[in-house]
DNA sequence: CAATTAATATCAGAAATTATGATAATAGCA
DNA sequence: TGCTATTATCATAATTTCTGATATTAATTG
């Protein structure tokens, strides 16, 4: 039966055009080229070159059967790669837990560099509320967790500043508050409030309810969807509102306290005492500059 | 070096659970397997099994190699089939030139049944109007063509008359004609008229020109579009107005000189004199029963 | 707990595969 | 017409893989 040298010679006497030369890059003798894709041709029933002219050129066959060969070479590439990362001591895999509202325009240029560097490693995102977070790093469900802060430091992990990420209050453009020059904390109590909550009903420390009535959601991106069906007014990240402001599609609220934009400290959480392959390492590095 | 078989006793030793059993499927004995997975160690330098327990269990870094494994073997069996393919003779490529109005729903099904029996060979599809396949065919740039029938009959390409295809003539809902209770063809001169026409500029012949005014497509989905967009009537596939007349999309309009359907013929063209291989000719066989 | 069963590791020699080096034949080229 | 570079073939050498025997050990059974 074949083997991968075969394969090797073949794709490589495609490549440089003759056995001779094929046998030079491969590190053998001609003869055993040679001899190798005669009995490649053998196993496969099938006649890979013309050998009427000088150099042996594929047949029709032989081109359908490279594309296979390549294919399989590639894949050998893609074991021995995948060896060398476990020889290195890379994980098989790297789960990162966000906060949905933390989907900044910047970290699919950190996953494609993630990519890059750790080809063999898989990538799993979990998406849930920051206050859900800290147990799963805490469980040992994933690896990193990237959060916005709560007042109460869970000491079983270890979190890591990054940095400030603005929000601002918004409201549908014909809310009755998008119509209000200035508004004060007590303008905005009788009217819904849409908050953030983790599924474990503990609410996001940085943003206490401030109105009476609140609703809930699991994710940002519901709550957007929520301010601009006129449910409600929020805080939500500036990246986010911001696309929809400009489109006219919701209204920032003028808040009297609230001068400059209102922005919660966000973290990296990593358990504690575990030990951390490289792709995790590389990755919480990467997260650090997260925020400009 | 690692060959094939040693990742197939690989594999087939995690399917079956032993080296034994492992041994006993491939027709080996025990001892080649053992000594065969412990020469794959050495080369990966990866230990693949822990041997600590009764049954060789798989480490997490020989599940990470394992998946590489399959895949590898998964390919040659496609190389191998692909080969079994060629030597049976079946074509690299089949090539399909179709007019658009013949995209009927049972279709695809023939293309999932060509994908089971030749599952090496690609398959090509071009969509062009009827007038412009014949070209096609003759020229070789297709193995098939599948069109609706014209007057002047190629000689040069062999036709296979398979059915007829029922049109209606149709307009949209809120066109003049679409009040008319019955409709002679002098009603429907004033009136454009929208018609199938190849790149060539000739027309289709089962369908001539009856309006003073013309406008051309190459496609009937775009005349589709353009039906209901009320710029004009047409004949079209009843399989493709259907839909849109029970959608109140568009009307069909009631012609006196037409009592059923009309319904030109269709055809499957095929070069004269070329060599056919199996692909080609199962494909010829199956489109013969498009039409019920 | 002892006996049994079925598995794995190891080893030396046999078998098979692959590589080597020499040689002959030939296509392309100056 | 030589010259060069390439391919095919062949006997032999080297390497790899397989075999069959044996020792050991992990589960199972009574």
């Amino acid at each position: 039966m074949y083997s991968l040298e075969h394969l090797r010679m073949f794709a490589e006497t495609v490549e440089t055009g003759s056995f001779s030369a094929c046998a030079r890059k491969l590190g053998k003798v001609q003869s055993a080229v040679s001899q190798g894709i005669a009995s490649l041709e053998v196993d496969l029933d099938v006649e890979l070159f013309d050998r009427s002219t000088r150099k042996p050129t594929l047949t029709a066959q032989g081109s359908r059967i490279l594309e296979f060969a390549r294919s399989i070479l590639r894949q050998v590439d893609d074991l021995n790669a995948a060896t060398a990362s476990i020889q290195s001591g890379e994980e098989a895999e790297v789960r990162l837990a966000m906060d949905s509202a933390l989907a900044l325009p910047r970290l699919p240029r950190i996953f494609h560099g993630f990519s890059d560097r750790f080809p063999t490693t898989a990538l799993e995102i979990v998406s849930v509320a920051s206050p859900d977070i800290s147990g799963l790093v805490k469980a040992g469900e994933v690896d990193l967790g990237l959060i916005i802060s709560e007042a109460e430091i869970d000491n079983e992990v270890e979190h890591c500043f990054i940095g400030n990420l603005p929000f601002h209050a918004v409201c549908a453009p014909d809310h009755p508050l998008a119509s209000r020059r200035h508004l004060s904390m007590n303008d905005l109590i009788p009217y819904r409030e849409l908050l953030l909550r983790g599924v474990d009903k503990t609410g996001l420390d940085a943003f206490p309810k401030m109105s009476t009535l609140a609703w809930f959601a699991n994710d940002y991106r519901t709550i957007c969807a929520m301010v601009m069906d006129g449910l409600g007014w929020a805080y939500l990240p500036a990246f986010l509102a911001d696309e929809w402001i400009a489109q006219s599609r919701m209204h920032r609220m003028n808040i009297r306290f609230d001068h400059k934009p209102w922005s919660p400290p966000i973290e990296i959480l990593i358990a504690k005492e575990t030990f951390q392959g490289p792709a995790t390492r590389w990755m919480f590095d990467e997260l650090k500059s997260l925020i400009v």
